[in-house]
RNA sequence: UGCGGAAUUGUGUAACGGCAGCACGGCAGACUCUGACUCUGUUUGUCUGGGUUCAAAUCCUAGUUCCGCAGCCA
């Protein structure tokens, strides 16, 4: 299906490198570990983008290099947002991206007993205690950066009055938001997250999973190092924003009694940001629900819903994160690279076909009128095992409209009045005349074809520069056709106002386009290079329309 | 402003005291029955100022800029 990328899952394993495999392979070395424990912990609460693929991408490559097991763990804590059927999503575009199941599929709401008996034992050890702050409360209490925060007034409560509450907590015996757990750490601490962070809170809200068993839900700073922990996690990666937050993470491993050789350790490293998008959950979602796109798998979307469907490959993402590298820079990568690694790759793996966009009838003048002759084209020149096939030639034609100029510009190697140029794979032919409609535009162009060039060079030796491609009449099929492009032509700043910034060629329509007979007959799922137009994906919601995946480099300058 | 991070060419990423390299993009040329591909050439960089050293992107020092943190979000 996919050519030398399909393998860059394993081919470069030896000398992949960047600063977190070199942590692990220390770690190793050392002999702190003889293997690895990593997980990717989406929370089901929106579809996966191309920024997740780096870090599913990140963990899973981690595993297969140093050896391990690779979890997928939903981090399902919060009722409120985290639903079934993003969960699913995500199994699905995981195993599109790296063409596997992970190693385990967990819930971290499976482990909501466990963190209870942690808290519990939090509360016991006179670490954590049950607030009645109100929320603006207990923003007042915490300070901000200049200023300490105060200690709650209910800090001191009896640890057997703290297990009481937060057992009627738990029970359900009090409203949402009116009580909190918190851990006992240090109001004064310079990091705002040490400031007595909330560990539970009351949500009355059943979970799309467990029901309606619980009613106070953990918080990510408690829960995420504690499922970590019960997974036996080595390496725990996150994104940058999570640095400060990694004393706590530490605090809670080292207060809830996990073993010292048990401790899962945090590690942070950029994530990834690409040119002419945007990446933010936020955005996305305004995106869909404005209608700037159809939905979260329109064709454009960063999402992997959508560039599946726009027809990128999963080779071609994964070669795109690789090739941009893991760091701790704050990063924007091009948009470009990513088109070249698509390009990339189907250049060695597409079947050339040919499409014309927008035909211009043409008719070989000296060509007999009920003749029809057979040429043998290359499948993909790049590939010679790819075959040949087989393109009808007669008196009747199409070209494409952009291959004709009446009025060329300099370095024009097109047809043109009086010109001679190759359609691809057959003759040369000569423009002799152009009929025009009513309105000026050209309704028909007549042309001559020279017999001493099927398929081969001008005997007298002249050179002909332009080639290009065509249909025979009675080898066209109607299709439609997408051109899409990437979204915004700048950087969409926070108001979200999309309209100024969205590239006017992001999504371009043409129906009656025409294509070769056989293409129609393509398996699915199956990608093309049209000729000399870029590479194309048969829309997977709509038969009979192409996406335009990427162009090729430069293909009309002039 | 307190704390935590980060600064290498247009972009991204290497170099871990020893010739600043790679990829994408750009530009120029060669080739071409795809103006693609391929090939060749090419441009541009260590945030700033001091210091240590035979030698500094790398170590020290003082600054600058950018990012993140004051949700009962993650």
């Amino acid at each position: 299906m996919s050519g030398n990328n399909n393998n860059n899952l394993n081919a470069n394993l030896e000398e992949m490198s960047n600063f977190l495999y070199d942590i692990i392979a220390k770690d190793i070395a050392d002999g702190k570990y003889k293997e690895i424990a990593i997980r990717y912990p989406p929370g089901p609460n929106g579809y996966m983008h191309i920024g997740h693929a780096k870090s599913v991408l990140i963990n899973y490559l981690a595993k297969k290099k140093f050896g391990g097991i690779f979890n997928l763990r939903f981090d399902d804590k919060n009722p409120v947002s985290d639903e079934e059927e993003y969960a699913k999503s995500i199994c699905e575009d995981i195993k599109w991206l790296i063409g596997t199941d992970p190693d385990n599929i967990f819930y971290g709401s499976d482990y909501f007993d466990k963190c209870y008996e942690y808290a519990v034992k939090l509360i016991k050890d006179g670490k954590a205690f049950v607030c009645d702050l109100s929320s603006e409360e207990f923003t007042e209490y915490k300070g901000d950066f200049n200023n300490p925060g105060k200690e709650s007034p209910y800090r001191n409560r009896s640890a057997e009055e703290n297990l009481d509450l937060f057992e009627r907590m738990k029970n359900g015996e009090f409203e949402d938001k009116s009580k909190t757990l918190r851990a006992k750490i240090d109001m004064a601490s310079p990091n705002m997250n040490m400031r007595d962070p909330i560990i539970y809170r009351i949500i009355d809200v059943p979970h799309y999973r467990q029901g309606n068993k619980w009613r106070i839900y953990p918080m990510y700073d408690y829960a995420h190092p504690l499922q970590d922990a019960i997974e036996g996690i080595t390496h725990s990666m996150c994104s940058l924003e999570f640095e400060n937050n990694r004393p706590l993470y530490d605090w809670f491993i080292d207060n809830v009694g996990i073993e010292e050789n048990k401790k899962p350790h945090q590690y942070e490293f950029a994530k990834l940001r690409v040119t002419n998008t945007v990446m933010g959950k936020r955005y996305l979602k305004d995106m869909v629900e404005t209608k700037t796109v159809d939905g979260w798998d329109d064709p454009r979307m960063p999402t992997l819903s959508g560039l599946r469907r726009r027809g990128f490959t999963p080779s071609a993402i994964r070669d795109f994160v690789l090739k941009a590298g893991v760091s701790k820079v704050y990063n924007n990568v091009s948009i470009k690279l990513l088109e070249f690694c698509q390009r990339d790759e189907l250049n060695k793996t597409a079947k050339r076909k040919i499409a014309v966009l927008e035909p211009i009838p043409v008719t070989i003048i000296n060509y007999p009128e009920n003749q029809t002759e057979y040429f043998d084209v290359s499948n993909n020149p790049e590939d010679e095992t790819s075959g040949t096939r087989k393109i009808a030639f007669s008196k009747y034609l199409y070209i494409d409209k952009s291959d004709f100029e009446e009025n060329p510009p300099p370095k024009f190697f097109r047809l043109k009045p009086g010109g001679e140029v190759r359609l691809m794979g057959s003759y040369i032919i000569k423009c002799e005349e152009v009929i025009k409609n009513p309105d000026g535009s050209v309704k028909e162009i007549l042309c001559v074809y020279d017999p001493e060039t099927g398929g081969k060079n001008p005997p007298d030796g002249r050179k002909i520069k332009g080639t290009i491609h065509w249909l025979s009449k009675n080898n066209a099929e109607k299709i439609n056709i997408n051109l899409f492009d990437y979204l915004f032509i700048s950087e969409i700043p926070d108001d979200k106002n999309y309209a100024e910034h969205l590239n006017p060629n992001s999504k371009l329509e043409y129906k009656n386009c025409l294509i070769e007979k056989d293409a129609l007959e393509a398996d699915p799922g199956e990608r093309f290079q049209f000729v000399r137009m870029g590479y194309f994906y048969k829309d997977c919601k709509y038969d009979g329309t192409y996406n335009r995946i990427v162009t090729l480099k430069d293909s009309y300058k002039i």
